[in-house]
DNA sequence: TAATACAGTACCAATTTAGTCCTGTATTGC
DNA sequence: GCAATACAGGACTAAATTGGTACTGTATTA
């Protein structure tokens, strides 16, 4: 249930642009700036202006820079412009490849999950990705409960 | 972002056992129920015995049982049972292998998104996924508004 | 006109994962 | 006691996905 690494880092890059929202960025700054390989951000910055989440400027002088306010581009468009669906399973849609019984109990509650997973990621905005938690961000909803705890207790399996 | 395709078949296998609940289900029983070839399902049933959430009976009559009231194992269970985390990202847990610079925000964001994944997951039995729409199931939860729409609407791209 | 930077596509390599098979062990019933 | 049933565990193979790179083309600026 990972998410593609790439879609992983479009998240990064967002957070990163939203720092200053209204800067032209080019593919090799943001590059040194995250640490991520140049032509894996510049395939990835290729991807998120084509579906709209960035806006292109050719030529000398040129790069990125976000569409939109900070506050208005949601980590659920991002996920879904890199990876193309936001959901867990493949019966998600009204077509289901497996033969089971018509009425899959089952799928339905995937949907269900599907439907509330949208939910989550459509709550936090590539502003609150780069928001510092000390400081005030520019935009007006407020992290909450997030900056409170420093989750040092986690401890997670990560293989497999 | 999907599930392997074994976690997947977990919460299918689950649910048809769910169906009845005392039973003691062979592998090649389930696998002749639900469509999925008898090595895949034995190899499911092997792992989700060992994490618990099934008792195995060996010998002649044997099989496997659900280990609790299906009312009381979660798709979480299932899917962590499976995957070993329920996680978005690899940056959830204490370590992260990103060298972002200390307090990186996008992570917390993203713990935070872990952390509401997991309730979402939380919040659906094995006996959901076994109950009938019409027919009223034997746990006490109802599924409420989850019956209610055949959602014939939704149209999701598949590919990547 | 030269330099910069994105656009699009194709490609290679590595990892992951699905699926199968084989050997061993426990239990039941004859 | 013996044969049949069914799970336990691990190893192995093949395929699909995906991460990452490179190359050619085009637009814009100085």
């Amino acid at each position: 249930m990972r998410l593609s690494r790439l879609a992983d880092y479009g998240t990064v890059v967002m957070g990163y642009m939203a720092g200053d929202p209204a800067a032209v960025h080019t593919a090799t700054g943001i590059s040194a700036a995250i640490g991520i390989a140049p032509p894996t951000v510049s395939k990835l910055l290729k991807i998120l202006s084509r579906r709209g989440l960035l806006v292109s400027l050719r030529g000398s002088r040129g790069g990125y820079r976000l569409s939109r306010r900070p506050g208005r581009i949601t980590v659920a468009e991002v996920v879904e412009a890199v990876e193309g669906t936001i959901a867990l399973t493949e019966c998600s849609g009204v077509m289901c490849r497996c033969s089971m019984e018509p009425g899959c109990t089952v799928q339905r509650e995937w949907r269900q999950i599907n439907r509330r997973l949208r939910g989550v990621l459509d709550g936090v905005t590539v502003a609150d990705l780069a928001r510092k938690r000390t400081r005030k961000g520019p935009s007006g909803r407020t992290p909450g409960a997030v900056a409170a705890k420093p989750d040092a207790t986690v401890a997670v399996d990560h293989r497999s």
